[in-house]
RNA sequence: GGGGGAUUAGUGUAAUGGUAACACAAGCGACUCUGACUCGCUUAUUACAGGUUCAAAUCCUGUAUCCCCUGCCA
């Protein structure tokens, strides 16, 4: 994980959390030591999100010379499952992070339930046989003051026994729990006695059915982090006002470790949703293929898609960590996708939407074998051999009949350029009876074999190609964002996000690969040149090739295009004006919690 | 109505009393056997209003806006 690029001579400007460290340290809070986590809760897949937060973590680690747990917060039995253990681990390892140690809560719950017997013992925590109602309706909120529970005050002994017996599970689920007495007319709402355990007969993932009851979060947290040696424990900002309670349950344990909490603002992304419910039910109700379907955001489905570990971390680096909730462009992801995919991926010429070419005065039968560099970028990746024949495919979008002056590629009687191989000029364009153009007639000149012309002749195009012969079939899938809006969730009324999912999300095409291809595995990723980075896909078997497309190449001409159109379109309008973009602002689309 | 946070170019992130920097995006141009890559140039009265100071993004006062908080979820 240390070979994202930081140039030595820039100076390492510091976020606020490596502020704070370095005032511990100075201090000598911790003892100048560094001990980070990244504790999910195996309850779902991991997701670009939580990539932020594992970068984040484990650079903390690297930076100070300290180390990095991997904790499942696994006290929640109902909702956690072994298939997001394995999951969590896989994508740990694929992003290249090693922890320290992995932990799991469940192996503090003896601990943790000693202690919440301390606590009794001490008189700060009390067994609450009221209803889940009646303690919500206590807790108050606002500026209603919360009123004391009747058993707030009930003898040490008898919550000592009552808890006990929620142990042993002779109490039905719901029916009592363990709070903390703290005050119930604190402002903070979570100081209000919150609930330390709660009584559910259910089966843990790896406590079986010994425990019925099960610590809540603010409880437990806070003491994970303790009995691991935790000095800063990096949460998101709705943890901010659980803060408070975090320090109260460790300052209640005295000569514990104490770590130190810090918040920060979870990832945001244009064009996607992050929230694991969501992500959740785009799986469950078949809206994409499942959690690792190449349009998710989660890691298993970047990784499916082709993304490589380096260009999630740089993009990890990049966007920083602040308080401030933020959304960033998907369009910086596709920069630190393309800057690495740009340096690691071999180039192969494809050719996704295939119009025929006839080389009319190249012999019938020739196979003409051209080198072709394997990556611009990286000699040591050598040169292959493509095959060149009287019959090939170009790219449709390649050819136009009346082309404007800025349209560099082919149109009748003008030169280009097929990419290692010969400069050719289109004599005659074919047509069947719907006037569609179904094939092309050119002439190549041998004496530009390799590409380059001998008299000196320029040409202002480039074209990948494909012999028509000697290429494969491949299935390629081509992906677009998930959801047509920057904000999914910006929906009219009485819609959700899924209203905005993208219907063209996924175009299933046949195109013409050249046959260097034939070898490839899943997992392999390459540079359609003047297309796009793809990457085979998992479906992808010797005979039947299938390739995902990772992220298109920039594309000028596009641009070019889209603004006549777009200049035309506005002139229509009226003077086109352009209006400065208002900043991003989601909260007015947000469905409020009732 | 209460409590906790936040606000710097279109989007993010820096600058921690010394005259706004970097990346992405956008636009213009150069280069090019990928209209890719690469390289130039362009883009901010620091949410607003006052105040302190020789000097304010930074300190003070007030205002506005946004986010989080009333699960026996995490």
């Amino acid at each position: 994980m240390s070979d994202d690029t930081t140039p030595a001579d820039e100076p390492k400007r510091k976020d606020f959390i490596r502020q704070w460290i370095d005032r511990d340290n100075e201090s000598g809070r911790f003892g100048g030591e560094v001990h980070t986590r990244f504790p999910p809760e195996p309850n779902g897949y991991l997701h670009i999100g939580h990539a932020k937060s594992i970068c984040l973590n484990f650079a903390l680690a690297e930076d100070y010379s300290g180390t990095c747990n991997l904790r499942f917060d696994d006290t929640n039995p109902c909702k956690e499952e072994q298939e997001y253990v394995d999951s969590i681990q896989e994508d740990l390892a694929w992003l290249g992070m090693t922890p320290t140690k992995v932990c799991y809560a469940s192996d503090y719950f003896q601990q943790l339930y000693d202690w919440a017997i301390q606590l009794i013992e001490q008189g700060v925590a009390y067994v609450d046989e009221s209803t889940p109602d009646a303690i919500a309706e206590m807790r108050g909120g606002g500026l209603d003051e919360g009123t004391n529970s009747p058993y707030r005050d009930r003898p040490v002994e008898e919550s000592l026994d009552l808890f006990a017996r929620m142990k042993a599970g002779e109490f039905s689920d719901g029916s009592m729990v363990l709070r903390a007495k703290i005050d119930m007319a604190s402002a903070n709402i979570n100081l209000r006695d919150p609930i330390m355990y709660r009584v559910l007969h259910a089966h843990h993932h790896r406590q079986g059915d010994a425990w019925c009851v099960y610590p809540m979060y603010d409880w437990a947290h806070g003491l994970e982090d303790s009995i691991e040696g935790i000095t800063h424990s990096v949460c998101t900002l709705e943890f901010e006002n659980h803060r408070p309670l975090y320090d109260w349950f460790i300052d209640q344990l005295t000569d514990i470790n104490h770590p130190q909490q810090i918040e920060f603002a979870r990832l945001n992304l244009t064009y996607t949703v992050m929230s694991k419910r969501k992500l959740l039910r785009l799986v469950q109700e078949n809206l994409v293929t499942g959690w690792d379907d190449p349009r998710m955001p989660t890691i298993s489905g970047l990784r499916r898609r082709g993304y490589s570990p380096e260009a999630i971390r740089k993009f990890c680096k990049t966007i920083g960590v602040a308080k401030f909730n933020s959304t960033i462009d998907i369009q910086l992801l596709d920069h630190c996708l393309r800057e690495d995919l740009n340096k690691t991926s071999p180039r192969v010429m494809a050719v996704l939407d295939p119009l025929k070419v006839t080389i009319t005065n190249f012999s019938e039968g020739d196979v003409d074998q051209l080198e072709a560099i394997n990556n611009p970028e990286d000699e040591s990746a050598g040169t292959r051999m493509v095959p060149f024949t009287k019959e090939i495919y170009i790219e449709r979008a390649d050819f136009m009949e009346d082309a404007p002056k800025k349209f560099f590629r082919l149109s009748q009687g003008r030169e280009v350029r097929l990419r290692y191989a010969y400069f050719v000029t289109c004599d005659e364009v074919l047509k069947d009876d719907a006037g569609e153009i179904v094939e092309l007639k050119c002439s190549y000149d041998p004496a530009t074999r390799g590409g380059d012309a001998p008299d000196g002749r320029k040409v202002k195009g480039t074209l990948h190609w494909v012999s028509a012969s000697e290429c494969l079939d491949a299935e390629v899938r081509l992906y677009d964002h998930l959801f047509t809006k920057e904000n999914p969730d910006a929906t009219e009324e009485g819609q959700d996000f899924i209203a905005n999912l993208n219907p063209d999300s996924l175009k299933t095409i046949t195109a013409k690969v050249e046959p260097y291809l034939a070898a490839s595995t899943p997992g392999d990723r390459v540079q359609f040149e003047r297309t796009g980075y793809f990457c085979v896909d998992t479906d992808s078997a010797a005979d039947a090739l299938v390739f995902n497309r990772t992220v298109t190449l920039k594309d000028k001409w596009k641009k070019i295009q889209s603004k006549q159109g777009g200049q035309q379109k506005k002139k229509k309008k009226q003077g086109g004006q352009q209006k400065k973009k208002p900043r991003l602002d989601y909260s007015q689309f947000k469905n409020k919690k009732k």
